[in-house]
This record gives structure tokens, C-alpha cells and sequence, in this order.
DNA sequence: TATTGTTATACTCTATAACTATA
DNA sequence: TATAGTTATAGAGTATAACAATA
């Protein structure tokens, strides 16, 4: 139905073809994606950590005491990724990091009082920004939303990474 | 409702609290995103152009002629990434560069032979990158899915750029 | 040997700013 | 002055690989 090849055409008055790209999803998503991201950091303003070490940040207050492996396998990232901005975090007394009698290769990660303090305050922005995200995709379809976009994310690999 | 705060706990059976991330839909899509780029970047295995050239190549292929302005505007990106890009392209022989008589200020781009070829060959993995994500994404959700996308793209930065 | 984390390095993707040349 | 394009540079954001310490 929606096949209309849904050409882009400029101030200029040319109409551009698309083609196949009409079709790609994922510049959708890397679209919606983006429109995201920086509606988030506009609304944090200079206030703020970069998305990827709000991530963090936000993990460690939620679990104090999380080791940089289980923040690299819950955040997705290399452990070198962890590792980089968690020196850092400590570097800028966002965080603190202990190492246990019990196992002296690892790393435990806690907040200090300036680290839950900056989370606190990104974390009011970002449910201001979630509030006007789920405001533009409305309650109804909410939920179907999201279980598509995990489905994307869980069954795709699968069919994909076959080589 | 969903506010069973969605835990992630690992193979060690240690619980990690997300905390408000449970809520972020940018998380999501940038996931899926990731997970839609991948399976393209894996189907194309060694023949194959960046993503984002693809996306300039396809352009070119399907609007012979087009200037630089007119590719920057319709895939969003700068006239200096574009410039990058298309000179790379030159380059490796997958695009002609023309500066016409009535505006020798403009660049007009045409594929090559080769370019034709390349654009052919990635877009028919293209599409069966695309059947599996349909497959996913399932015909009965797909509309909306995009719609959804769509509306996120262009009605959230009405309300978030404000400042 | 396996695991945790660190460091150096490099890559992708993109934008900003200063520039040239045209119009 | 405004527009099209170029170039140098920079900076996220991330990963790979070699490494040290510890288990």
C-alpha cells in the first residue's frame, strides 16, 4: 500500500528517489534513534554525562558495588569501553572503585555522593524526555512498540550472523 | 504497569537493576538500530560499501545527476561529510563528478559502470536483509512499526528543542 | 589456564570552521 | 552577499590486541 515511492523533494522543487531506501527500516530506527538521543541532551543541557556513562552511572547506582564485567555485559560494551570511562568517572569523583579481599582482580564500582547526586538529576531530565517520547508514541501503542524493537534486537542476530 | 523492574542478571545469577534505563526507549532503538545495521554489514560480507555510502551511491544510481546539497539534505548528513564520501567514491571509480556550464559552482554526480554494478549488488542484499527484518517485524506490525518511527523523528524535536 | 581489568592504538562516522570558486 | 563544494581538524564512541595481575 504505502508503495508510493516516497520521494524527498527539497525547497528546490526536485523530486529525489529514494529507491530501496524507502524500504530500509534501519534508517528509520537510526532516524528515530537520533531524534531520541538528542532530544535527551538537549534537556540536560551542560548538566550532563555522555548517554553511554549515564548508562554506567545509572547501573552503579542502581547496584552498588557492580563489577566493570557485569557493567560491560549489561551495557553491551567491551570491557575496555567499561574501563575507559570508568577511570574517567572516578577521575571526576563520580564514582569510587574497590578491590575485595575475596577476589582481588576485580573492580567494584560504587557512586559518591557527587556521582548519585549528577544521576539524580539526569535521571529527573530523562523521564521529562520519556514523558514526551511516550507522549508522541501514545500509550496504545506503547508497549507493541517496544516488544517490536526487542524482537528486532533478539531474533535478528539468529538469521543473520550465519558466517 | 510494566514496572516489574526488568532485571538482567548474567550466567553468574548476580540480579542487575536497571533502574530507570528499564524505561529508556532510546536504549531500544539504538539497539535495534545496531542490530538492523549488523545483519546488513554481515550479509554483505567484503563486498560492500560503509552503510552511509550505500545510502549516497543509492542516491546517485536513482537521481543521476544530483548535487552534493541535494544528497546532504536528503540523507542528512553535512555537505563535508558528503564532499568525504564522494570523493572517496571518485576515487575508486564508482562515481563521476560534472560541473555544468549554467552553475560551475555545482557538482553534479553520475555512477559509473562499476557503481551501477557495486549499487546492484548491495541492494539485492539489501533486500534479503530486509526480508528477514520483515520476517521479524512481522507484515501485520510493520506499518505501525514505521509510522511510530516516523512520528518520533518528526514531532519530538518540536517539543525538546526548545532552548 | 582462565578471568579481570588496563592501556595503546585505531577505526567509523560525523560535524565545525575556514577556505575557494562561483553566482 | 549567498551558495556549492573542499579541506583540515577534531571528537564522539567504540573495539582489538597485547598486557599485568590474580585466581
Amino acid at each position: 500500500m504505502k508503495d508510493q515511492q516516497a520521494d524527498s523533494d527539497g525547497p528546490n522543487g526536485r523530486e529525489i528517489k529514494l529507491g530501496v531506501l524507502n524500504d530500509f527500516v534501519g534508517m528509520y530506527l537510526r532516524a528515530a534513534y537520533e531524534a531520541a538521543f538528542t532530544d535527551f541532551a538537549d534537556r540536560l543541557g551542560e548538566d550532563r554525562l555522555r548517554p553511554g556513562y549515564f548508562t554506567i552511572l545509572t547501573l552503579i547506582v542502581n547496584n552498588p558495588g557492580i563489577s566493570q564485567t557485569e557493567i560491560g555485559r549489561t551495557a553491551r560494551r567491551d570491557k575496555s569501553s567499561v574501563a575507559k570511562a570508568l577511570r574517567w568517572m572516578e577521575d571526576n569523583g563520580l564514582v569510587t572503585r574497590l578491590r575485595p579481599n575475596h577476589d582481588r582482580r576485580t573492580h567494584l564500582s560504587e557512586a559518591t555522593e557527587e556521582g548519585y547526586a549528577l544521576q539524580r538529576r539526569m535521571e529527573a531530565r530523562g523521564r521529562e524526555h520519556l514523558a514526551a517520547l511516550n507522549a508522541t508514541i501514545g500509550s496504545d501503542r506503547r508497549e507493541a512498540f517496544i516488544e517490536t524493537l526487542r524482537e528486532i534486537v533478539e531474533r535478528l542476530p539468529e538469521a543473520g550472523s550465519s558466517d
